[in-house]
RNA sequence: GGGAAGAUACCAAAGCGGCUAACUGGGACAGACUGUAAAUCUGUUGCGCAUCGCGCUUCGAUGGUUCGAAUCCAUCUCUUCCCA
């Protein structure tokens, strides 16, 4: 088999790797010695919800396993008591055990969806950090020195900002690294912000007289806004256990610059597709060019998540008929029970600039009466959030 | 250890005794326009009840001074800077 190959395949969307000659090399000794490689992938647990950001790397640790490689998803336990400081303006609160253990159990359960459960191990580093010995702790930290620690961006930036670092913050990439050096990892993989703990942990491996491990870092994921990085707490994410009805809002609604990068980053359309879409994307297209190619997308994007699932299905609520007088349900009610708003002053001021509608006639009354006694009525509020309202029978 | 500055709503940032639920910008949401896009224009953005008027709770925390405080005082917590 052609070496080549494999890494042409392997190298696909990924934005850095350290160094492409050992990448290759480690390719060809495992095919040579018929050991798969061991690719390491550190998680922290520190939100419970994984978003499409998250998927792009857990995309890459599923093509090494389908290439034959060892895939070792760590579980940072530990580390997320300390929080990586990477990419980070503040101290990253600590969570507690009990949160962290909710957080992993769901985290693990959206993994699912994107990895094989074959040649898939999942650890957490606690089981060799929590025993680590103070004496083993400085040995590590004795092979780095304090201005290469500086020299990390996100040091260097808020060191400069004067804004306030914690000392167990510099820590945090030496665990990194020693996870590799515990687990002997040939790949580690991570986001482009992870540049210098991997690194770091490549030259730990050969302080502790390891093959030093490669990395492959994913660029960061634009979210929705087209802009900034995809991430809950700026809310332009798309979370992989969200209904296929909202993925596929959010994705047509996003930017167009997008489309491109999200095909590569998230979907399974092959390189060569992939570039004749960008092709065909770049200068001035035409309208329908972009609507064809956005729901494409959104079809492969939502088919991951949601097999089978049909995007133009409309939400049916059911009302209970204690709400309704003679079948009549007022508007006011109806939008708090359809969860488009949560209090009454939100539904009142929807109401007021025109976002209501029942069965597409616009409703500014706020005592109107919806007649639900003839059957299902369709409540529109704004052009995005939209329900099928019919009474509860029984 | 000593000194200085600061903490305001999602974020940034005004306000420094009543006219302030709190200027302004960003963001977010909604309307027009569109491709459920971008750009632009407009409205909303503490909570609750209500037919535009009323009630309740907010300006790091706790107490205090005042008819009245985000605004003054005390203590505390946190942050930054300078000196040692």
């Amino acid at each position: 088999m052609n070496t080549n190959e494999p890494y042409r395949q392997l190298m696909w969307g990924v934005e850095t790797v350290l160094t492409p000659e050992d990448l290759k090399a480690r390719i060809l000794s495992s095919e040579k010695e018929k050991r798969p490689l061991i690719v390491k992938l550190g998680v922290d647990p520190t939100a419970p919800d994984i978003h499409l950001g998250h998927t792009v790397v857990l995309r890459k640790l599923r093509q090494f396993q389908d290439l034959g490689h060892q895939a070792v998803l760590i579980i940072g336990g530990f580390t997320s008591r300390i929080g990586d400081p990477s990419g980070k303006s503040k101290t990253r609160p600590a969570l507690d055990d009990t949160e962290i253990k909710k957080n992993a159990d769901t985290y693990l359960q959206q993994v699912e969806k994107i990895l094989t459960k074959e040649r898939l191990r999942i650890v957490d580093n606690r089981e060799w950090l929590d025993s680590l010995s103070l004496k083993e702790v400085i040995k590590l930290l004795s092979h780095a020195t304090l201005s290469k620690i500086l020299e990390h961006n996100t040091f260097k930036e808020r060191f400069r900002e004067t804004s306030s670092i914690r000392m167990h913050e510099f820590i945090y990439p030496f665990l990194q690294a020693y996870d590799s050096i515990f687990l002997k990892s040939d790949i580690e993989l991570g986001g482009t912000d992870q540049l210098f703990n991997i690194a770091l942990g490549r030259e730990l491996q050969k302080e502790y007289g390891q093959n030093p491990q490669c990395a492959l870092l994913m660029p960061v994921l634009v979210g929705t806004d087209g802009v900034q990085k995809m991430s809950k707490s700026l809310g332009n994410y798309i979370g992989v256990s969200e209904s296929p009805k909202v993925m596929a809002q959010k994705l047509l609604n996003m930017p167009d610059i997008n489309i491109v990068p999200y095909f590569q980053l998230l979907t399974p359309v092959p390189e060569e597709e992939v570039k004749q879409i960008e092709k065909e994307l770049s200068g001035k297209p035409a309208t329908d060019i972009i609507l064809k190619y956005k729901n494409r997308l959104i079809e492969e994007i939502t088919g991951i998540y949601h097999p089978g699932a049909n995007l133009h299905s409309v939400d049916i609520i059911e009302v209970p008929s204690v709400d309704c007088e003679n079948g009549k349900l007022g508007i006011m009610k109806a939008i708090s029970i359809s969860g488009f708003a949560q209090s009454n002053r939100e539904a009142f001021q929807y109401l007021q600039s025109n976002a209501v509608r029942v069965n597409q006639e616009v409703v500014k009354d706020k005592n109107h009466l919806i007649d639900l006694s003839k059957g299902p009525v369709q409540l529109n509020v704004g052009k995005k959030k939209f329900v099928s309202l019919e009474i509860r029978k029984s």
